[in-house]
DNA sequence: CGAAGGATTGATCACGATCAATCGCGGTGG
DNA sequence: CCACCGCGATTGATCGTGATCAATCCTTCG
């Protein structure tokens, strides 16, 4: 049906980007990377002192993906780690017939691989055009030997990601597709609000489909919830996204 | 409507008083505890030389929880650890209408409250009788300052348990009920094969109702699916659990 | 023995899936 | 410029899986 997964990967100097200079190249990175980094505070990096922050620099690259372009496969050995600064990556994993679980959408500030693991178990791919920090996973395993906070703060990360599973698995488990996708929204809401973003307008880059199988559901369904949430007068839909109308109507149809 | 037994908890030489909230008792065995642990090759505590060994049961206590005792509840500060050596444990959140998702089971080997959290995202409770090492969460972090081999071998539990959570997303959200059940089974079968146990029978100590919750079904749903797979010769059901017939069949029904 | 709680089985219901038609928008080429 | 196409989103009609309601059954335990 869709994951035409053709080879896309790197873009190289930002074709039609949407905002900011076209400059960063894996090569040859000016120490103030880390320093000028717009979500450093929301991230792992918050961890780190100014001088700590000029040494991971040394060993982090800028990259950006196109839209559609896959970051990451399922099963392929993890030699790379990425805290995104801009655009939205989904990751999943597919079953052999096709069926695919979206685990979730990660956002400026987010870091992908986190947990070190020998191997992916899932795969991300950018939704939007994304731009992200990147590290090889041995330099970046040879700076924590030296800075066991980071690894601490690494760790805290690791459970705030596995409470979230849990959130998740409440709403794939025990919830109506109502509650999922209010729940969904109010998420989202309260994420974008941390990284710097308003409450009312809630861009949603990814497509219906993407929802659904974020969710647990069918595209039909997720659509016919978002035209009931517009009935209700609890938003109203507009271009690329919602704009919510009573903000914390959600969070009562969210129920819990 | 149901569970949260009241008073019930301890087993062992009860300390005079009824008190609704006493921790296990230690039972008093020193240095050794570690060393003799009937789970430490299976647990994270494999990556500790025996003197680290030594100084970890020194800060360790072996308790004991009467079965319905609850170990952890949500929301309350995390000042405890546990490694379960015996027994049965599930992990759940309950939804303020009583809606209930178990994130898991916890057998032998497996760590409660890794993460290292603030305060616990989730309750846990003793479905058998249970025996755990417990630490307290200030002595096990000193000791963990010392240890980072320790820290990154927790790290990697961390990330060993957000793939299992990702697994049940995947279950949760995209299987059907057969696949469900089956995955259950199945999953649980590798992995009590891990801690020594056999392929065929399967001691299933929770109720309907507790792999309902952790499946998002109904306890109506699960007994026709077992009853289903008791049909199609895939296994049969005895007292205290399942004897599978066709070990693989599971897998092929659990699809994926 | 009787009571209580878990498990099974049956009958019916309803939520969300499936099948299908149409809409709307942006891009492309005649 | 507009006709056409492709794709995503919406809406409608119908279906089916799993939920709900309800009646035993079975085991354990007092």
């Amino acid at each position: 049906m869709e994951h035409n997964a053709s080879g896309a990967d790197l873009v190289l100097p930002a074709p039609a980007g949407h905002c900011g200079h076209a400059h960063g190249r894996p090569a040859g990175i000016p120490a103030s990377v880390c320093a000028a980094c717009r979500v450093r505070s929301v991230s792992v990096c918050s961890a780190l002192e100014p001088d700590e922050l000029r040494d991971l620099a040394a060993i982090a690259d800028d990259v950006q993906f196109a839209a559609r372009a896959e970051i990451v496969s399922e099963g392929e050995t993890a030699q790379t780690i990425y805290n995104i600064t801009e655009g939205t990556v989904r990751t999943y994993r597919l079953l052999p017939d096709g069926r695919r679980q979206i685990f979730g959408f990660l956002l400026a500030g987010d870091f992908l691989g986190l947990s070190l693991p020998e191997t992916y178990g899932f795969s991300a791919d950018a939704i939007t055009p994304v731009r992200a920090c990147r590290f090889t996973r041995g330099r970046f395993e040879t700076f924590l030997e030296a800075k066991p906070r980071l690894l601490r703060r690494l760790h805290e990360a690791a459970g705030h990601e596995l409470t979230l599973a849990q959130d998740h698995m409440v709403l794939l488990g025990r919830r109506t597709a109502e509650e999922k996708v209010a729940g969904f929204l109010a998420g989202l809401r309260d994420r974008l609000q941390r990284i710097g973003g308003g409450t009312v307008m809630i861009p949603l880059p990814m497509t219906r489909e993407d929802i659904a199988d974020h969710l647990g559901l069918t595209i039909e369904t997720v659509s016919r919830i978002f035209t009931k949430l517009v009935r209700q007068r609890a938003l109203i839909i507009v271009p690329g996204g919602v704009r919510l109308l009573a903000p914390d109507a959600l969070d009562a149809l969210a129920a819990g």
